[in-house]
RNA sequence: GGAGGGGUAGCGAAGUGGCUAAACGCGGCAGACUGUAAAUCUGCUCCCUGUGGGUUCGGCGGUUCGAAACCGUCCCCCUCCA
């Protein structure tokens, strides 16, 4: 008895990717869909009324950040993160499996889980798989993740797999310390580089395992589009079509809908919030970089196909100087239509998948970016 | 009127004979950012431009092979005493 079932509602007839429902203790999201990144039990400038607003239907929190701070104890004393952080619809926790590779440089993997040297205090931290579940059962998330190595792109062929054969090892133990299987599910995640035979090594072995649902990890990590495009198409079919798939860490605009045509279901990224906060806006015509001098006179809202709060509402000339006055209302209004834009383009996925049109979505979504070169990620 | 301190690139501020087109900070202009060590990081910022050239350190005139730095003089600013 899994705490969520998945139901493939129709498969897009041009393109093959997949409209379906993911049933959750806190509710039910539409998929394709994208999840907005909430590390530290926030969306970074964002409150969960605003994300309401904008349609948000699931959000992502951290395992790590959370056991540091403020632990996972007092998070369960509250009630659970989603009592804590008052957001009552689902939410999904990473493992710490991403600061296995992010904080490279400060920890040390063994086989019975990972040392980790806290960045400011310097103190050693030791994080395991059966302690990466223990943390998320205390926060409660609806979709919990096994505790996995995210390996750098490139890789040497031998250490990734070992590493995977590790993490499946991990996938195992987290799976026997899961106490919670009835309120929480728990993903397995598949590794294995840019080789096709690691990435079908890992999915096999995971579905054995039989989890509720699927993540693909180790993409985004530094190779080019077309290795994570052709690695998501070589590990796909080794994925049961009646389980979630989620592309972990996935998030710009042209990078959602490729994923979407080969069969991805969830999607989750900081990219939309931390761009804003530098001052960068994903526009129906193109990233801009709303700092630069060309807006400094430009009284036209960020993008005039955007129904946002924020379009709706103020000037390229007046974000731009809030960005520059260092404002912190001028990142909250970034963040706002960030995200707003990338939760609208999964709404119009999934609209052109009933309609079986993805891959004419595609086109007149890249011809109007201004998408030439599909290799390129600097545009999106 | 007397005593002292000071004038360096858009601003602040190092530098007191060659390694200085001149540290550093700010500002400015660009770029990056993909399961968030990130309101962070990187580059450029006298002029023309090729890793080449041309003009600079209040003005003018000297000393020296060589000066932003030493000397003379003029201009301007600040502090204290009258």
């Amino acid at each position: 008895m899994s705490a969520i079932k998945y139901e493939l509602l129709h498969v897009c007839k041009q393109s093959g990717a997949r409209l379906g429902r993911l049933h959750t203790p806190h509710g039910v999201i539409e998929t394709p869909i994208f999840m907005p990144v909430g590390t530290q039990a926030t969306v970074k400038t964002l409150s969960p009324e605003e994300l309401k607003m904008m349609n948000a239907q699931i959000i992502l929190s951290n395992t790590y950040h959370l056991w540091l701070q403020p632990g996972d104890d007092i998070i369960k004393e509250a009630g659970g993160l989603h009592e804590f952080m008052q957001w009552d619809r689902p939410i999904l926790t990473d493992s710490g499996g991403f600061q296995v590779f992010s904080l490279s440089n400060l920890r040390k993997i063994t086989e019975e889980g990972v040392y980790f040297r806290h960045h400011k205090s310097g103190e050693q931290l030791f994080l395991s798989p059966e302690k990466a579940i223990q943390i998320q059962n205390n926060l409660g998330s609806d979709i919990m993740m096994s505790f996995d190595e995210c390996v750098e792109l490139p890789a040497e062929y031998n250490y990734v797999k070992q590493s995977v054969e590790r993490t499946t090892r991990w996938a195992e133990r987290g799976l026997k310390a899961h106490k919670n299987e009835k309120s929480q599910a728990l993903f397995g995640i598949v590794q294995g580089g840019d080789f096709p035979d690691l990435r079908k090594m890992s999915a096999t072995e995971l579905v054995k395992l039989d989890f509720p649902g699927y993540s693909i990890g180790g993409l985004s990590v530094g190779e080019s589009k077309e290795t994570m495009y052709r690695t998501i198409e070589f590990t796909i079919p080794y994925l049961p079509t009646d389980k979630p798939r989620y592309l972990m860490g996935v998030g710009s605009s042209d990078a959602l809908i490729e994923g979407s045509i080969r069969g991805i279901d969830m999607f989750d990224c900081v990219l939309p919030t931390r761009i804003a906060r530098h001052g960068t806006a994903m526009t129906s015509h193109g990233r801009i970089v709303i700092k630069n001098k060309q807006y400094e006179r430009d009284f036209t809202p960020l993008d005039h196909e955007c129904e946002c709060y924020t379009c709706k509402n103020y000037t390229r000339a007046y974000l731009r100087h809030l960005i520059k006055a260092e404002e912190t209302f001028g990142q909250r209004l970034i963040s706002y239509h960030n995200v707003f834009f990338l939760i609208r383009l999964m709404e119009n996925v999934r609209q052109a998948i009933k309609e079986n049109r993805l891959l004419d979505y595609r086109d007149e979504f890249f011809a109007k970016y201004g998408f030439s070169d599909p290799t390129n990620s600097r545009q999106f």
